[in-house]
RNA sequence: UCCCCGAUAGCUCAAUGGUAGAGCGAGCGGCUGUUAACCGCUAGGUUCUAGGUUCGAGUCCUAGUCGGGGAGCCA
């Protein structure tokens, strides 16, 4: 009998002979007919388990009726109609691959468990209908990201996870590194064979004779490498791993997560957003119209109204708003804020959900904040803002934020800093070692154009999409501080 | 890292400083084309860890670990 995934032995005509292979997700006896069970199997190809029945007659019966969750099965038999409409199987066999030990102290249980339980057993988790959803729907996100670039002419670049630099200057780093934690090598310490790189300060660890001959880290950003790249193949993204060793502890962070970074030649600020915005919408749709199963289940269970948001979003043009406005409008709103609003302080999480989920009720893309708050690659803007809120002397960077309802920021970008005076001018500005950036200002030396990127966050794309509360529930295996396990 | 709250059976939760309980799950039986099934019986506990107060601590105190909500850092 031909093997189905049970995805598609839930659309095969009526009569056809199949094999499915998958779990029990549940076991429901009947007196009826002699004696019956219902087996529903599942194997992760949908959303949906498909409901075997085997009758008594059959030989292996007596284990049978003993099966508990999640114990593996093949099941032969006849696809035929249930009396409340839809496929199940009549089985001429049950084969028991592997039974559930000990099934009392099984930590999956038929019945509905908290998401921070289901944590502890991340192994097990994904067996739920919650995380398989999930582990769909961020397939399906990431196979639309990739169809989305390759579509646009987007090379895929595979920066490094390993960084020589620790000038990316996105937070913490988590370090690199083979040499003896309880001894390290210093200057004057016993001699031994160096690798590279510069003599270090006296009573400093000797990194010179570190595994690749200086400090390295993991990467906080790939923006700097395909950045590079950018400036040879015009349309370049990475998507790849991304390491914050800060002390985050929040629904939103994760020490270790995924991020989409695309970067574009010859391209504006405007463009940017303009792309960022058709990225987006294009995955939203992707996943309404290729995961309904799992988004009806997102819809019932997780949040109401998701798959409406997600329309809505579809249909509606993202509102574009400088950050200089934004101010306007928070100062004018009259609530009242925890935080100060003032131009040039940054917006606090308050600010930017007033502003999403209150006043326009819809995302929103901030623009052209105040240059003080933000990185030093990004471009200055050649014209100074103006207006009743804004200081004298005041400047702004061409950099942007998309926020969305309930998240906060899930995308932030901005146009890079090209002409080279003005990159070398923020880097001494900022106090930043320049020395660190040469090969970034070679790429202004040497051919220098416009051009402009972003990061969104992948989990906090899942987030947005599946309405899960927590970013720990949306990654296979979280890292978070104090939390590695499995 | 900061503020607030929490941790008791496999899970979700009760228990005035004085014998540790229920529902679900599991095992056994009954009933039923069942589907959050239903009914009965049974088993199931180092009350997060380490100290302390007390005749006596699940309960009070201290510290830690982990979890939740909010904040900061950000994606």
């Amino acid at each position: 009998m031909p093997w189905l995934r049970v995805a598609d032995a839930l659309k095969a005509p009526v009569g056809t002979q199949v094999t499915v292979k998958g779990w029990l997700r549940t076991r429901r006896d009947s007196k009826a007919d002699g004696g019956l069970s219902f087996l529903s199997v599942h194997d992760g190809t949908c959303f949906d388990a498909i409901q075997a029945v085997a009758k008594a007659a059959l030989p292996n019966y007596s284990e049978i009726a003993r099966l508990t969750t999640h114990c593996a099965v093949e099941v032969d038999g006849t696809i035929s109609p249930t009396p409340k409409g839809g496929n199940e199987i009549q089985a001429t066999a049950v084969r028991i691959v592997g039974l559930v030990d000990d099934p009392d102290h099984y930590p999956i249980q038929p019945k509905q468990h908290s998401f921070e339980y289901l944590r502890e057993v991340a192994h097990l988790r994904v067996r739920t209908n919650t995380f398989g959803a999930v582990a769909r729907v961020r397939h399906c996100l990431a196979m639309a990201v990739h169809r989305f670039f390759d579509a646009r002419g987007f090379y895929y670049v595979h920066t490094p996870i390993i960084t020589g630099s620790d000038c990316e200057g996105a937070g913490h780093m988590f370090r690199v590194s083979t040499l003896d934690l309880v001894n390290p090598p210093r200057p004057g310490a016993a001699p031994g064979p160096s690798v590279g790189g510069a003599p270090p300060a006296p009573g400093a660890v000797d990194f010179s004779r570190d595994f690749f001959g200086k400090e390295t880290h993991l990467t906080v950003s790939g923006q700097l490498n395909v950045e590079t790249y950018c400036c040879a193949l015009s349309r370049v993204y990475t998507f790849g791993p991304t390491f914050r060793a800060e002390n985050s502890n929040t629904s939103r962070h994760l020490s270790e997560f995924w991020m989409i970074e695309p970067e574009v030649a010859f391209a504006d600020l405007a463009s940017n957003a303009a792309l960022a915005e058709a990225m987006l919408k294009e995955l939203f749709d992707a996943v309404l119209t290729q995961r309904p199963d799992d988004m009806a289940f997102f819809e019932q269970r997780i949040e109401r109204g998701i798959i409406e948001r997600l329309r809505g979003i579809i249909e509606k043009p993202f509102r574009r708003l400088p950050y200089t406005e934004a101010i306007d409008i928070l100062l004018a709103s009259g609530k009242p804020f925890e935080f100060p609003v003032k131009w040039g302080l940054d917006l606090q999480s308050e600010h930017e959900r007033y502003l999403t989920e209150q006043h326009f009720k819809q995302p929103v893309v901030l623009t052209n904040y105040p240059k003080q708050i933000k990185a030093f690659y990004m471009r200055q803007d050649d014209d100074a803002p103006t207006g009743p809120n804004v200081p004298p002397g005041s400047r702004t960077v061409a950099a942007m934020d998309v926020l969305v309802p309930g998240i906060g920021e899930i995308i932030g970008g901005s146009q890079r800093e090209e002409r080279p005076d003005r990159l070398d001018a923020r880097i001494e500005e900022m106090k930043l070692p320049i020395k660190e950036y040469w090969w970034y200002r070679d790429l202004r030396r040497y051919g220098t154009v416009p051009h402009a990127g972003f990061g969104l966050g992948f989990e906090r794309l899942v987030q947005f999409v599946t309405g899960m509360q927590n970013i720990r529930d949306v990654i296979p295996f979280p890292r978070a501080p104090g939390q590695c396990e499995f």
